[in-house]
DNA sequence: ACATTGACCTGGGAGC
DNA sequence: TGCTCCCAGGTCAATG
């Protein structure tokens, strides 16, 4: 579910509620996620603070006074602020009571989503250490890229949600960008023209700031840290719309299936 | 080093 | 209604 813009959202969200709380319980109803949760980590966290809430690619990293807790949404995941009336969802699996009663909880039904606690500093730690720049950052730029795309004979699209070079981008935005581009998602990564290559990075930092400005998209279960939706939906040209009129040309948007993702593209704007 | 595939899970919708 | 099959926003690990 949650590709940058998602999360970047979330954070905003429940930050201003977190930030400076002391944490006065937690509770794990599932261990049970893409890694289990550390079964100490109720013992660690209690009585700390939350100092800031930060994010890097899709992980949110919560600074406390001893360490790192981080949490990643997975597919399916959501975090939302709650009160203690708030009825507890089948699968809630995680939740940090705070001193001013708010209760930051964490829903996942699918499970692929991870919470985790690490000591080390954040670009040290192995499922952060691996990672590409963020995309919204100057380091994110064509000159970066170029030297990564020679000779590579992967797909663009695939190229671009490798999180070993671009972070953030998930399928979604993956399909925008490309048709922003104009970049047949096919295309061997080593093709990619320079010009291009400038135009692909432009437009994955715009559509990432638009959607991140509309809160998101939600197509199904995304939902802000307040229960509302993110509206970037409304602006997707061509994810889920295969048989639309791409909004450039009116040719039908077409579908393939690309190491089990879908892709979108419009035939006449996206040439190989 | 690089490319491809399977694995982890649940729920919703389509089709019969 | 109910069953089966397919699909979904991520990404690591294992395999050539």
């Amino acid at each position: 579910m949650p590709e940058l813009p998602e999360v970047e959202t979330t954070r905003r969200g429940i930050a201003p509620h977190i930030e400076g709380q002391k944490i006065d319980q937690v509770t794990i109803r599932n261990h049970k996620l893409r890694w289990p949760i550390p079964s100490d980590l109720a013992d660690i966290l209690g009585g700390q603070t939350i100092q800031s809430i930060s994010r890097r690619a899709k992980y949110l990293l919560f600074q406390c006074d001893s360490g790192l807790l981080i949490i990643h949404l997975g597919m399916s995941g959501h975090l939302q602020i709650m009160t203690e009336s708030d009825p507890i969802a089948k699968h809630s699996h995680f939740e940090i009571q705070l001193e001013n009663k708010l209760i930051l909880r964490f829903t996942d039904p699918r499970r692929f989503g991870a919470v985790l606690w690490t000591q080390e500093k954040s670009d040290d730690y192995h499922l952060l250490n691996h990672l590409g720049p963020e995309p919204l950052s100057d380091d994110f730029s064509s000159e970066y890229l170029i030297p990564l795309l020679t000779g590579r004979r992967c797909s663009i699209k695939t190229f671009i949600m490798n999180g070993h070079y671009v972070v953030g981008v998930g399928n979604i935005y993956a399909n925008e960008a490309l048709f922003l581009a104009r970049i047949h998602p096919k295309t061997p990564a080593g093709e990619v023209v320079e010009a291009d290559v400038d135009s692909l990075v432009r437009v994955i930092k715009e559509v990432l700031t638009k959607a991140i400005a509309a809160g998101g998209t939600t197509l199904k279960d995304f939902r802000k840290s307040d229960g509302k939706p993110g509206y970037f939906a409304q602006q997707l040209n061509v994810y889920g719309r295969e048989g639309e009129a791409c909004p450039q040309c009116a040719s039908l948007i077409k579908q393939y299936k690309e190491s089990q993702r879908a892709s979108f593209y419009c035939p006449q704007c996206q040439t190989l």
